[in-house]
DNA sequence: GAAAACGGAAACCGATCGGTTTACTGTGTG
DNA sequence: CACACAGTAAACCGATCGGTTTCCGTTTTC
């Protein structure tokens, strides 16, 4: 499995799952060991630990957010493309072993805004209320910038509750998301001027 | 200032501060230095590492509690004493050096959910939604459970907005707590039954 | 086929990890 | 006075930390 990937792709992979799983502090040593890579190729690939916690963020951001959102052949409203997002938040913490949102768990774990790994995670948080906020535009939402902050904060607040009971949510993300479309007149089958 | 206390108490305090400011992977003796305590003395206070952890973060539940929460001789309505949780974590937001909220911290640092200091977690968080219910609960909500919940979500989610962007909220918790409460039939100075 | 680059295994560095132990200094208490 | 107790300082333990270096085999490149 693992020799088939450059040392690079495997570095990455291992790093994202094991930064994820045991936390950034596990040593360079396990994360060579698990990618089968030595450490002088890792410091020659990385300038340093930091920038691998960081560089395997962000290359696992695009997977990441294929998992969640809708993609653009998917053509209905933009209220149930926006509770698709919580709904498949509902079966990654159903499935088991979910620690938290990953770009949040490493910015919390990090501490240091500044931290190349808490810039990834920050720009990541950008594109998911950037992805609500383009359906909520599209569904006519009287402040789609607000409502879209709210969300995503209703996303972390869902998986802060996952992360400290250890146990499925049941649905209540998409329910608090649900109820707060509909204060903000975001209404099932709606879309802008039609 | 510190030789005051009891080694204990020093020891509990400095913990409470140092886990929260560095993390959970801050080293004994640091902590013992911290505290101006010897690693024997803290070793025959506390079993393990694991059980500061857990002690120093339950010690410091009340006044955490008292810092968000508004006490009984408040006798402003219950939409309003609600809201005073997040406008107290606004403030605490914007006086700075916020790294989130301590127990949702600890428990994605611990990733184990039956560490002990994980379990304190579930525990203060438990208490926070039982403040929200009581009060709902007078404020005649149709379903005090869920918004319960809700607004516990809230509150995390606007805790990992201000880890991940580094800046004060603007006031965005209250104003989500407040339309989802408005959703839920909680309106400005209503008390069930009056 | 020679040379250069790639990359893994492992030793090595000083520092720190959680935890134990020894030695010593107070501070009462009989 | 003697004794026990509480507590600090510091050495000590094996393991691991992030990071560097040496060695050597394999692959690519001309």
């Amino acid at each position: 499995m693992s020799t088939s990937a450059t040392p690079r792709e495997r570095l990455l992979d291992a790093a994202g799952e094991l930064f994820y799983r045991d936390g950034v502090n596990i040593g360079v040593d396990a994360l060579c060991k698990a990618a089968g890579v030595s450490k002088k190729s890792m410091y020659q690939l990385f300038r340093s630990k930091d920038e691998l916690i960081a560089e395997s963020l962000a290359s696992r951001g695009p997977a990441y957010q294929t998992l969640l959102q809708p993609g653009a052949e998917d053509d209905r409203s933009p209220r149930e493309r926006i509770l698709t997002v919580f709904e498949r938040q509902d079966e990654l913490v159903a499935s088991g072993n979910y620690l938290g949102c990953p770009y949040v768990g490493t910015a919390v774990e990090l501490k240091n805004p500044e931290h190349p790994g808490s810039v990834v995670a920050r720009h990541f948080k950008q594109q998911l209320t950037d992805f609500f906020h383009r359906e909520l535009v599209k569904a006519g939402a009287e402040d789609p910038s607000t409502v879209a902050i709210q969300l995503t904060m209703i996303f972390d607040g869902a998986s802060a509750r996952a992360v400290v009971r250890a146990q499925p949510l049941g649905g209540i993300g998409a329910a608090t998301a649900s109820a707060l479309m509909n204060a903000a007149g975001v209404h099932a089958g709606e879309f802008a001027l039609s």
